[in-house]
DNA sequence: TTTAATGCAAACGCTTTGCAAGATG
DNA sequence: CATCTTGCAAAGCGTTTGCATTAAA
C-alpha cells in the first residue's frame, strides 16, 4: 500500500497542500508500530530536530483520519490513542485497570456480530472500537 | 435490587455521608432509562427546581461509577455517556456517522470473545465497552 | 464537635481557532 | 498571485480542584 499515494492523492481531490510537515507527519507515523497520542507525537519529531507546531500536528492528523490512514479512538474515560489503520489489523484493545498496561488483540467473531447488527437494523458497519477492561496476569498474581 | 441501599452501604464504608444531593441524583439516574450526560442531569434537576452544582453532579457520577452503579463510557472522538449499570444488559452502542441517532444493542457472544481473551492472556475482565459506526438504514435510504 | 460535602469560581489539560506571515500550486 | 498552511497565542470546553461555608454523624 502506497501510503503516500493515498494521502496525496487525497490531498489534491481537496484542492489541500501537500507540505514538508504534513509529509513529515506521516513517515514519523508510519514509523511507529504502536499506538500514540499526539504529544508523543510532537515530542519525537522535536527530538529529530523536525519542527512542527502542535497545532499542525491536530490539523494533520485530522486530515489523515479522513482520509483513512489513521484511526483515533478513546480508551477508558479519557486516554486518546491515534494508530495506523494500515497494516494491521488491531483495533481491540485490554487495558489492565491495576498497572495500566495494553493489551492490543484482535478476534475474527467480532466481524460476525456486526454481520448480525447490519442485518437486524438494516445499517452499514464502517468501524468500530472495542475496549475491554479488567486485571491482567502480573497483577492478579501481585495482588495476591 | 435495592439501588438506594447499594449506594448508602458503599458511602458508609468509605465513612462518606448520605446528603440530599447524593440521594437526588441517584434517584434522577434512576428515573432515567437512556445514556445521559453530567450537563443533562443537572438540567433535568434544575427543571426540577433541584439545586445541585455542577460540581457536585461530577463528583457523585464518579462515586456511582465506584460502587458499580452507573456506568461511565466514552462514544466515539469525544462524546461521553453515563448509564445505570442495572436494570439492564446492554453496553453497546452503534452510533450513526451521518444522522447521530445512537442504537443500543446487546449480543452474548461477545462474551465468549472475552473469556478466550482471559483465557490466553490469564487475565480478568472486569467491563468493556464497544462501539459501532456507520450508517443507519434511514440514512442510508435517504443518501441515495 | 469532628469530619465530610457543598457551591463557587478559578484552574486544568487537551484541543481548536483567529490571525498575520509564509509557502504552495 | 490567489489560495492554502503554518505557528503562535488566545480562546474553548468539559472536567477538576481549592477554599470558605454548611451539614451530617
Amino acid at each position: 500500500m502506497d501510503i503516500a499515494k493515498v494521502f496525496s492523492e487525497y490531498l489534491k481531490k481537496h484542492s489541500f497542500k501537500i507540505t514538508p510537515e504534513r509529509v513529515t507527519i506521516l513517515n514519523e507515523i508510519n514509523r511507529i508500530n504502536q499506538h500514540f497520542d499526539p504529544d508523543t507525537l510532537l515530542f519525537k519529531l522535536k527530538n529529530q530536530n523536525m519542527k512542527v507546531s502542535r497545532a499542525t500536528i491536530y490539523r494533520t492528523l485530522d486530515l489523515l483520519v479522513d482520509c483513512g490512514l489513521v484511526m483515533k479512538n478513546v480508551l477508558g474515560n479519557s486516554t486518546i490513542l491515534y494508530e495506523k489503520k494500515y497494516d494491521t489489523q488491531i483495533h481491540d484493545h485490554f487495558l489492565c485497570l491495576s498497572c495500566g498496561i495494553i493489551i492490543e488483540f484482535f478476534d475474527s467473531d467480532l466481524k460476525k456480530i456486526h454481520q448480525k447488527l447490519s442485518k437486524m437494523h438494516n445499517l452499514s458497519v464502517t468501524d468500530y472500537t472495542h475496549q475491554v477492561f479488567g486485571v491482567c496476569g502480573k497483577c492478579k498474581v501481585e495482588n495476591e
